[in-house]
DNA sequence: AAGGAAATTCAGACTCTTCTCAGGAAACTC
DNA sequence: GAGTTTCCTGAGAAGAGTCTGAATTTCCTT
């Protein structure tokens, strides 16, 4: 597919080893409206960066030959400050890691979930001002979610939520009225590797309507034997 | 990027022949809206500082070649009075760094945390001029800071807080009601090479509640997975 | 060199989150 | 309306994450 600069949201390279998780980001990326390019190591991530100019990189660190630490070093040597998005594996020692944040970067850990991902990546590039994207706030009738702040609002009053339950409203709420299948929400707010009961899903919803609805009608509808939506309950 | 006059705060040259620590500043200077340009030794300051013009310079005083206070004395045999912040090893005796500070001048012992460099920065620019930057007090709800005479308040109860108690609480102050995650806050708020427990920083949260805490409900809140963020506490 | 303050490490207690499971409720099918 | 399927929710176990007091180390001042 061919997008014009008016479409794409911002063109992100992603550089990982593994082809499996390359391919799930990039077709979460290309979902999303960014236009995305692959590299699967180092030496082919600065031979992208100069071809494909990207304005922002999805970078494993743990990588055979350069890994990812050393790509962004060669490209802060040639001045090249395109921001980065590293990936850690989970047990990745502290003091690795450490330095990653001080300029517009940030580091997620593996394995991670996709809407994470999304959310991560428009917010270093909101900073950066390499994005067009409007401010980190979803709203959906009277409820409100702020990115940023990690504060949710239902008719102006604060709600707390848990990691997960965030998450899940968040996706719910990127995506109103739309009916998401269990499997697409699963896919999207877990773990990419998550392998549990998909029973997980009927329990967060219910801790969410329980929060939710103190405030008002019930938004999250069950849509029975496919998933469930966020709109208005009937009359 | 290419910033406008409009955009950003100054144009600091930062000179510093270790690549790694010429990163780590260049990095946090252009993520905090200066245009930077940077310099290996002497020499090379030197040209710079005619091509680059820059309103500051940050300048390591232990380089190869010329180093930092034979710069010094040659921009001001130029009578170029540009201020100058120097970066010294911890262990540079006395009588070196005295006069140091005579002029519009400051230094920083490496390692120096990033908040702290910035914040420097900021002060020497205002005093000198050159920046359009406001007063350096900060607040926040009933909290207020200044970078100046480092005194906090709190309801206008002068709160006494240790060097590490106030970087934090200055990082948490700048960035309000944002979740600021572990990394972000050691990489920002610890010296850049820290390399040590990050529990210190649970131990240094525990200890600022403590503190700011007597005169109201607590605002520095836990988002349990994530970090920390000054806000106030929900209902 | 001693004393004191600050910074850091450490360990145990504690809290919160996540996930699983199971019984019952609700919705759908025929 | 009975049977079947799907969904909801409370309970609880396991584990991860967090807090705090205290011990230790480092650094600075006298």
């Amino acid at each position: 597919m061919i997008q014009t600069a008016e479409e794409t949201l911002a063109r992100v390279l992603v550089v990982d080893d593994e082809p499996n998780i390359a391919d799930v980001i990039s077709m979460a990326l290309k979902y999303n409206d960014f236009t995305v390019a692959t590299a699967a190591d180092g030496n082919e991530a600065l031979e992208q960066v100069s071809d494909f100019r990207p304005d922002l990189i999805v970078l494993d660190v743990m990588m055979p030959g350069l890994d990812g630490f050393q790509v962004a070093k060669r490209l802060a040597e040639r001045s090249n400050d395109v921001p980065i998005l590293f990936l850690t594996a989970r047990d990745t020692t502290d003091d690795k890691i450490r330095g990653l944040t001080i300029g517009g970067d940030d580091y997620m850990t593996k394995p991670f979930s996709v809407e994470e991902l999304i959310a991560r990546i428009k917010v270093i590039l909101r900073r950066s001002g390499r994005s067009r994207e409007e401010s980190p706030r979803l709203t959906y009738l009277d409820l409100e979610l702020d990115d940023d702040t990690r504060e949710v609002f239902r008719d102006g009053n604060p709600i707390e939520l848990t990691d997960t339950e965030f998450r899940l409203l968040r996706y719910l709420m990127s995506n109103p009225r739309r009916v998401l299948s269990r499997a697409q929400i699963l896919d999207h707010v877990w773990e990419y590797d998550f392998a549990g009961d998909a029973r997980v899903l009927e329990t967060y919803v219910s801790y969410l309507r329980r929060k939710l609805d103190k405030y008002g009608p019930s938004l999250i509808v069950t849509v029975r034997g496919v998933g469930y939506a966020l709109r208005e309950p009937k009359g």
